[in-house]
DNA sequence: GACCCTCCCCTTAGGGGAGGGTC
DNA sequence: GACCCTCCCCTTAGGGGAGGGTC
């Protein structure tokens, strides 16, 4: 067996590139086991394959940073330091498992949603759907439609998103009632669905049962016209309503530059009787 | 509505951090909507509000990066190119998840061996275990014990990361009948069990049944010892041997500073009369 | 006084050179 | 001629200043 290896040979070796290994001396992981002083020349040993082996198996394999790595090898000898890294990492890998895979789910999301869109275009507007019963949390506001931009700031999105709450859609909450009274649209509630709790926040349930539902782009006048419109239609059918309906649409929409690009959808359950 | 908002207003408005919003100018992703020639102050409008949504969302929720995102934004109105982005983001989460999940099944490995090895101490080097039938991917090679580093390259220790496969041992095949002829111990084959076929590898299946074991620190003469030790034994109970025998070790054992420090272990299949 | 500006350096694990000696 | 050396710059998405103007 060589003695010596050369830095190339012991990168063929080892299928590793000479500027890892030139880096893992510069970070003083790893450590030439001679250095010729004057053409500086680095010569390793066989024995380091297996310091390597170490090295590249825990940072290529466990995703460990070559930092942690550098302090195993230094405490080497005390497994208790090895077991809490291996823990930590395992830790740390899951909750990166955790946070891909609701990527995807939200990537599914919007995908069966542009699908949704594409082939609703030539739906009608106004349609019923049958809704599984949902706990609505909500922060109480009283304000106009005009206003809502002061409430609807971006931290309810991102409890959205730190809660993994994987319904990317948000709600206002209006009164049936008050808009029929005063002719004006007023906003009581702005949140959103969850099968979580979410401390802080009021909590409303929604049946399940029919609900109407008409689908519009964001404006005011026409939520105002959306709202009239639904209550019309459900006159002449002689339906009766809840007084709470909702004003859904996704929190963020790719495609959308401004809020008028935003896709709406006004939901009102209906009784039954 | 505000005009105008600076960047510190949008900061807050958004969640974001100033640095962030000046980056973003900086890669040409978003501009402010103003900037005063004399001071230099940032002014954003309100409907940046919704492209810094989609930055953020695709960056931070969807994993995409800010060069991608910046073609998006620039190839708006294609849902196309968005869907495109999103199938190739899609598939890139799940090799990560993949990836991730083997690292934690090979630390949960480590960890049950770490285990293993504790409670194994006080047991005898020798016993017998039942295995399930495992099929041996190997390189056909004929050396002796001494040489046998010229030939476990870690080419090898590379093909079980890259297809993935569970378990992390490595093993080398020799005859015991060999052995028993030459007293030297030549090893035919060097390998490792698979459940996937590996294709440019020779296969031989070892079956279901009770193997004899021995386990011991390697090195070249307890390679030997071992053998003799486990024939003899066999010998004085009478037990009837397979003539393929296998060494097996981890193909990286963390706590190894040199080849002599990995655990090997010797297997023969025995014959039950 | 709080806010904004422009530099400038720093973070992972090396990759891609240039320019010049060494086996 | 193939191999090795030492710089030096570059990659993500900003964070942490310093030093100096602006609302």
């Amino acid at each position: 067996m060589k003695k010596h290896y050369t830095i190339g040979e012991m990168a063929k070796i080892m299928n590793i590139s000479v500027k890892a290994l030139r880096n893992y001396e510069r970070i003083d992981l790893l450590n030439p086991s001679y250095q010729d002083p004057i053409t500086n020349y680095r010569y390793y040993t066989y024995n380091q394959c297996f310091t390597i082996d170490i090295i590249r198996y825990m940072n290529k394999i466990l995703n460990i940073p070559l930092e942690d790595i550098k302090q195993l090898l230094q405490a080497s000898g005390d497994s208790t330091e090895l077991r809490k890294i291996l823990a930590s990492q395992r830790l740390y890998l899951r909750q990166q498992i955790a946070k891909y895979e609701y990527s995807i789910q939200l990537i599914d999301n919007m995908v069966a949603d542009m699908v949704y869109r594409d082939t609703m275009i030539s739906y009608e507007k106004q349609y019923e759907l049958y809704m599984m019963p949902r706990n609505f949390y909500y922060l109480e506001i009283n304000a106009p439609l005009e206003e809502i931009d002061k409430y609807v700031n971006r931290s309810l999105s991102q409890l959205i998103h730190t809660k993994n709450i994987d319904n990317d859609t948000i709600c206002l909450m209006f009164s049936k009632s008050d808009f029929e009274k005063t002719g004006k649209l007023m906003l009581m509630g702005f949140g959103l669905f969850s099968e979580q709790r979410l401390n802080g926040l009021q909590m409303k349930k929604f049946e399940e049962g029919r609900y109407l539902v008409q689908r519009f782009k964001y404006s005011e006048e026409n939520c105002v016209c959306a709202l009239e419109d639904l209550l019309d239609s459900a006159k002449q059918q002689n339906f009766c309503l809840d007084d709470y309906g909702l004003l859904v649409s996704k929190a963020v929409d790719l495609t959308a530059k401004n809020k008028y690009d935003y896709d709406m959808e006004l939901q009102i359950f209906r009784f039954m009787k």
